[in-house]
DNA sequence: AAGTGGTCTAGACCACCGC
DNA sequence: CGGTGGTCTAGACCACTTA
């Protein structure tokens, strides 16, 4: 990516936002250090100012990139990146906070649908649902009790995955699912008697319960998620725009 | 806000998106309806188009409004408003759950900042702070336990606020403060001896703590608040992507 | 054809920062 | 002081939608 392309139809904004995500992976730009002006763009590309800005301030939009008055505009670093709140997987999310996720399968039963489940997922009461109840462990110790309802028609595919070392959603990636969004709820809560022991602390403890309904990219809710989550290993970070 | 002042120090394109998110507010423009186009707000208020627009593509930037090609700019729906975390204060969140806010301030006072405080909003050591303690309630009943500490130098400005009824942040926003993000942490707790009076409920019983840091346009850190909500009557949803 | 948003120009003045 | 980003102007041509 050598300049700009006048005659191209992509616009110049666009192929200067390319030409800077470029630098920034190559590591000609490295975290912290600062991009060149917006007069410099200007001149090395031959655009005027306000296109120049216009591919900074939406890199900046994107977390890529942080400004500040009268010094300059600088390549963020990676964490500042991930700032909203993506959908991951256990797995990912253990590993984006530095820990080794692994998982112990308690329960894993075809069993028709409840009133509970049949409502979350949109399908009638009796539909054909794959539970499964798993310990998750970080860096080998328990970290949260989750029991996931998937429709079976969709999950059938990973029956026979080793989901103790894997990831369900790797799995359901590579089988065709294609996820499009998720609806998460977080609560507090109480660890009951029931959950304590797996979970490694006392009943009664304090606990984050978190529930999900992931939707494939028709829209169709596929899986209903209960968490309960470990208080003293685990809280939940977010970034808010007004 | 009957028009845009041009001597004011507050940007144009500011004091529009202020003007467009009232209109919303106020229902003159509601869910899925049209708002004036580009050049219909530059002849109403005597800007040019470049400023009309970067008010309009921030407030689309923040999912309040959304973009078609060739048609026209549209107010977004709620639910697709709060897809992506919005920032909202606690009076316009219980509005979004059909509920009414008030509050009681249990203490008020100009403090120099301890240590916690001065790390996260990164100042010195005893830079002089508001700490602003107040019980929350919804439809009259404890909702949360709210303690601020804000930057007295921001602050001052809504000392004499009605801070009772009214919205810090809708204060804040008259004064000319503009708050440009925030980063929220959830996690579960207890509830204490002490805070068990003013929420109603039992000592030991299930909380939700929330954190927040929220920073103004500059990305100064202006609040810090920490939360103590009610589990049984509060509970937060997000929608994730992929 | 008229109206919308999408892109772009070539300037301008300002506030803030570091030297 | 010179350089940076922050705001703003008064135009321009384009692609797209609707009538």
């Amino acid at each position: 990516m050598a300049g700009i392309d006048t005659e191209s139809p992509v616009p110049k904004y666009y192929q200067l936002k390319e030409i800077i995500r470029d630098m920034i992976e190559k590591e000609e730009l490295r975290a912290g250090q600062a991009i060149p002006s917006e007069r410099e763009f200007c001149e090395r590309y031959g655009i005027s100012r306000m296109t120049a800005r216009q591919a900074i301030m939406e890199l900046v939009n994107e977390g890529l990139l942080y400004r500040e008055q009268g010094r300059g505009t600088f390549v963020a670093e990676k964490k500042l990146q991930q700032e909203a709140a993506r959908l991951t997987s256990f797995t990912q999310d253990m590993r984006d906070r530095g820990m080794r996720a692994s998982s112990r399968v308690l329960e894993m039963e075809v069993e028709p649908a409840g009133p509970v489940v049949a409502r979350m997922l949109g399908v009638d009461r009796g539909t054909r649902i794959l539970r499964l109840r798993r310990v998750r462990d970080a860096d080998g110790e328990p970290m949260a009790l989750e029991t996931s309802h998937l429709l079976y028609e969709v999950a059938k595919g990973v029956l026979d995955a080793d989901l103790a070392s894997g990831s369900l959603y790797e799995e359901l990636r590579k089988a065709g699912v294609r996820i499009a969004r998720a609806e998460q709820s977080y609560e507090a809560g109480l660890v009951s008697e029931a959950e304590a022991g797996h979970l490694g602390v006392p009943a009664g403890s304090p606990a984050l319960l978190i529930e999900r309904i992931t939707f494939d990219e028709n829209d169709r809710p596929f899986e209903y998620v209960k968490s309960t989550y470990r208080a003293d290993r685990y809280r939940v970070t977010t970034v808010l725009h007004p």
